[in-house]
DNA sequence: TTTT
DNA sequence: TTTT
């Protein structure tokens, strides 16, 4: 059925990286998106919304996108559910079919420098794709390459850590 | 800033229509959106999001929507922040622009008997109108019209009683 | 960039099936899509928005949709253009990702019967798949398999006739 | 019924800011969307698409945008008629509900100075307002004000003149 | 007629 | 050229 978003905002902290167990990369972020009207206290305030977007594009996000990057999404609602102390708890979030780099003059000043400029889109996600092994581990990411390597994702994509072995079986795509 | 949903779906309960203390109308509902792809399982599973409507199309959902129905919503996220138990919960829901009726055919068939039959939209949430008392109280809505009288909205349209009195400036419009 | 276009409307005639010379196939339809308000003269007019569908999405919408179906689209705009008596002509279009058939209830009474009832998605034109030849030019189409066989198109799937041979290249995926 | 364009591009153009009769302001632009996909031949097209935004709106869009601006519309599309050498044409177009200046380092380079730096957006084209006269034909446009004082609109805010006198009532709000 |  |  229909379910379509469409978002533009800035990126509260740098984009998180994962694999899965099987390789499959996947980047979650927060997008602060200002509200349209100020309060009665004439503040401007944002929704925070959580983002997660698969594959390549993750992994085009992780390297081009950074805290406070102005970003477009485009993508699907979704509510994930879970157990904690023994109460039902929901987690909705947004899957990113495309996000889109919004910084167009060589901008994005200190910090990583990702050289970057011209506005450009990444596409995640691609409907039912053939899940094979051709992301085979290997961690693309140029910003946390350092001594960490890269993280694994298992049921939740925005958990800190992920111990549980589980299969991609039980990942959403 | 972009912040913008379409969703279709339908409604698991019936709608419920409440009236802030200025008498302006708002009605909530959960819309199941059936998710595009079938899970490992086999099972074609259903997103459950919270709707919010404002005003005339509020009692205009509470009239002719109902458990079942089908509907289309336009509309934007947002994200309520609340405390339980001294913890920082979230509430995410659509506040409804457009809440569009999507039954063709004489349909609704047993129950409350709308009539109807026309595909037809109800537009809420107008922007920034002038809160005028225009809504004096008064419940139009022809399906709870029976002992219990309206119910009132504080600041949690979906909460299950409000008795915190605050005033229409609290509330998000 | 981000380019989304969610409409609801009414079909103003039955589909038209054509497969490409690769024998791809490609329906396309004009959605009627109501205006939000009246105009001066009290009328409720309508956008007539042409819409295209590839692949399997396309056979699906031949089967199960026809004239006065109530569909929704999930798609994006795109203007093609072409010369006509040495002048510059524009076609808008709506090229579908999904369209949803929106008859809930054992509709779509007389006619072609297409049994149907619940609501149902079609997913069209996924981005890029590699283009083999699995649709190999047989006509799936129940409503027009009478003894005209399918119809070939070319550049422009709305065109009544296409007759210049052109490859694959030169369609828009 | 539902009818939800979102967009992000870069205008073609200076926009062009006008006033209908009774004065309310309109402006126009033609954003260019990138493609998705570059074409067999290795180039990344564009879909050309025309954007009207009315009132308070169309001002702060002729005042902060222009040739270059990266920008993001949220609205509806809608397809003009007309006559020309007796044949019908068609002209489709955006109705913007939010235009969003998406440029956010003080950007904008060369000409104008329009400051700015903020990403920030413009409502136009609420919902059937009053259409008062409150727009009193005062030309706030500061890039156009020189000279050839502010232009009227009558049926098409695209014409590039427009003689015949018709009533705001003609006018598609 | 087109933008970066 | 248009749908309910």
């Amino acid at each position: 059925m229909i379910n379509r978003v469409v978002l533009v905002g800035r990126l509260t902290k740098d984009p998180e990286l994962k694999y899965t167990p099987n390789g499959i990369a996947v980047a979650t972020f927060t997008l602060a998106v200002n509200r349209q009207f100020s309060n009665p206290q004439g503040e401007r305030e944002a929704d925070f919304l959580n983002i997660v977007v698969w594959r390549k594009a993750a992994e085009n996000v992780a390297n081009f996108l950074k805290k406070g990057s102005l970003a477009g999404v485009d993508g699907r609602i979704q509510v994930r559910t879970y157990e904690q102390d023994g109460r039902r708890q929901y987690f909705t979030e947004i899957v990113a079919d495309t996000v889109q780099f919004l910084e167009p003059k060589g901008s994005s000043g200190s910090g990583g420098g990702n050289g970057g400029g011209r506005s450009n889109d990444f596409y995640g996600a691609p409907p039912r794709e053939p899940q094979g092994s051709s992301y085979g581990g290997g961690n693309q990411n140029q910003r946390q390459n350092s001594n960490q390597g890269f993280t694994r994702v298992d049921d939740d994509p925005f958990a800190g850590s992920g111990q549980i072995d589980i299969s991609d079986d039980d990942l959403p795509f």
